[in-house]
Formats: structure tokens, sequence, C-alpha cells
DNA sequence: GCACCTACCTAACGTTTGTTAGGTTCGCGA
DNA sequence: TCGCGAACCTAACAAACGTTAGGTAGGTGC
């Protein structure tokens, strides 16, 4: 049922996304998601929330499994593949999270910034380590560079394609680090 | 009456924004929009083609104006302060244009991808012109990540704050081009 | 066998939505 | 002065929305 709502407000936005519609995709009526939730905005709260959460254990996947790394640029390139794999490969919570948070009521926004704030600093605390010569009033906004290349992937990359998402996490980082004149000098990104 | 749509728009999107909401902006009342347009989409179609046009305007403009230049990182900066300048400095047509967009539904932008098209050969065009060197196949992928950044500025970009707009479009053409650590480097971006 | 809980349904409620038909006001041109 | 069209209004329409009250089926524990 999250699911089915998650996919939903990814193609529709959240206000056009409607709880008869989601009931039917599952085989029941409307009426009976209130036995499991007080209100569609309680509801979508739920599947925001999961969407960050699959976030974080990404990241957090990465920071462990990448402890002893020395080579900071592949660290970061982790990073990136597990956010982007976050978006691609863990159903549609983060996907419904990038594209529909913003179609939601600022009442159900405000409950979920604060979640929201701890993956950004996760990331600041992150690219401080692997940019440590970067000014530290830039890097905000370098972070938040980054995130506008990652997160419009959705509405472009195709998984299906040629490119993988090995691939695309790799150019996304070499863009970062070094500039899209790098991007010529790359090894096979399929 | 089409200001007030978009702005409508940005704040809410296609769904939540109600034609009585958009009458009581302007004074009037609902059934009056009729009179101008034959329906909701109708309306939205024109708010949406006038964001694009606003856009394809900066864009010439700058084409035309910068004919002669001779460092290319020069003219790929004026683009991307035109484009920002669109989004932030002419009315909200194309910040709607940008966030509201995915929120219309599916007749609508099929109605308009042409002319979102247009705009994106136009920038292709561009880089393969700024950046000789660079893989075909890689370009429009370089697009869309410089598209990633420069459109998501929306979502947090203050005209008011410390940053100015033609900073921005520096920071954003310096990354673009040699990467993060060159964010050091930079002049003075106030 | 009885009580109880979970999961669902039916049927409706009040509200809001896009939309429409018919009427009013006002200013311009002949 | 008359006619006409543009701009707007009123009042309502059917449809769809989130939500709720009350009821039903099936399983579990005692």
């Amino acid at each position: 049922m999250l699911d089915a709502a998650a996919e939903r407000l990814v193609a529709q936005g959240y206000t056009a996304t409607t709880l008869r519609e989601i009931a039917a995709d599952i085989g029941i009526k409307a009426g009976s998601i209130y036995h499991h939730f007080e209100s569609k905005e309680d509801l979508f709260i739920e599947v925001f929330s999961r969407g960050i959460e699959v976030m974080v254990d990404a990241f957090v996947d990465v920071d462990t499994a990448m402890n002893g790394c020395d080579r900071e640029s592949d660290r970061l390139e982790a990073h990136v593949r597990a956010h982007l794999g976050a978006l691609f490969e863990h159903g549609s919570f983060t996907a419904a999270h990038v594209t529909a948070f913003f179609t939601a009521p600022e009442e159900l926004r405000s409950a979920i910034v604060p979640l929201r704030d701890d993956y950004e600093h996760r990331w600041n605390a992150l690219l401080a380590d692997v940019l440590p010569e970067l000014d530290s009033a830039r890097l905000p906004i370098a972070r938040l560079f980054l995130f506008g290349a990652m997160n419009t992937t959705i509405e472009w990359f195709d998984l299906s394609g040629d490119l993988s998402l090995d691939g695309l996490a790799n150019l996304i980082t070499v863009q970062f680090l070094e500039g899209v004149h790098a991007l010529n000098l790359q090894r096979s990104t399929r």
C-alpha cells in the first residue's frame, strides 16, 4: 500500500493522487485506508519518511564499508552510487520524495524537514572530508550543485539504457570533482 | 492574470491551484476566466509556454550580444547568467515551468514538449561550440548535469542573500568546467 | 461457545472542483 | 442615440474529493 502510494506520488504529485486510486491499486476500498492511517497526510508522511530512511541507510552502509578507504574520490563515488541506488533500485519511496516533496502541503513538509536536514548534514561532513581545501562557506553550495545533478537524473536517466548506474555515478563524480573536460578521459562507463 | 496563475503554480503545483484562487488574486470571479481561456488546461498551457519563451528570448539575446566573444568560457557563463535571470528576474513564468511542469497532466505536457526540445537543442549546440573536444555522446549528459545544477537553485537560492546572481552564475560555470576544486580560486562573487 | 480483534466494506456526509448558461455593465464606433 | 462586443457577474451543475459511522467476515485466545 505504501508502495502504491509512492508510485502514484511520482507519477502525479500529492494533490492529484487520490485515496480511491491508491485503494484500487491494491484491491481495497478508499475507506479502508483509514484503518491503517489517520488521514491522507498521515499516510504520505510515512511515505516521505521512508524515502529519506532509504537514503540514510544507503549512506551509512557506504560509510562503514568504506571505512579504511585511502582514495577520497573513490569514497565520494561510492556515496554518489548509493544515492543513485536509493533513487532507482529501492522502490519508489526515494523517487517519490525527490519529485513530489514540494507538491505536498506545508504542514506535511515541516514534519519531514528534520529528516532531510540530517541527511544533508551527513553529506556536508563527507564533503568536508573529501575536499579539505574547500572554503567552508562554499561547501553547502557545492553540495547543492551535486544534489541538483544527482536528483534530476530521475527525470531523464533510464536504467535499461546504455549507461549503467555505476557508470552514471562515475560520470557525476568526475564531473563534480574535475569538471566537464575530464569526462572524456574516464574509463568505459558501461 | 497569467502572473497570478504562474505564482500559484510555483507555490502549489498544478492540481492544487484552483481557478477560484487565481480569480480572487486578481479581483474577479472564477467563471470570468472562461472569457479569456477555454479551460484550466488552456490557461496553463499559456503559462508554461511563456516560461519557455522567456528562456529562449534570454538565450537568443546573449547569443547575439556575445557574437564576437573570444573566450568560450565567458560565453558559457553569460548563458548561465541568462538562464538564471529567466528563473529569478523575469516574473514567475520560468520558475513555474521548472517547478510545476511535471505536476501538470500529460496531455498538457505533450503540448509543451516541442518548445522544451527547441531550448535544449540550443544548449546542445552551445556546448558543442564551447567544448569541441567533448565526446558528442556525452554532450547531452553534460547538459543535463548543468541543467540540474541551474534549475535546482530555485529551491535554495535567495536573491536577497550574500551571493548575487552574477556570482552564482560564475560559481556554476566554473564548477561545471573545471570541477569543485576550482571554486576556491574564483574571484569574489559578491 | 463466547468475546474480541483485525481488516475490510457500504453508504453516505459536506466541501470543493472545473465548467456552463444566462444576465449585467460599460465604452466605443457609427 | 443606438447597437454591439468585450469584460465581468451570478448561480448553479455534476463530479470527485477526504472523511466518517456503522456494519460484516474471519481468525485467535480462553
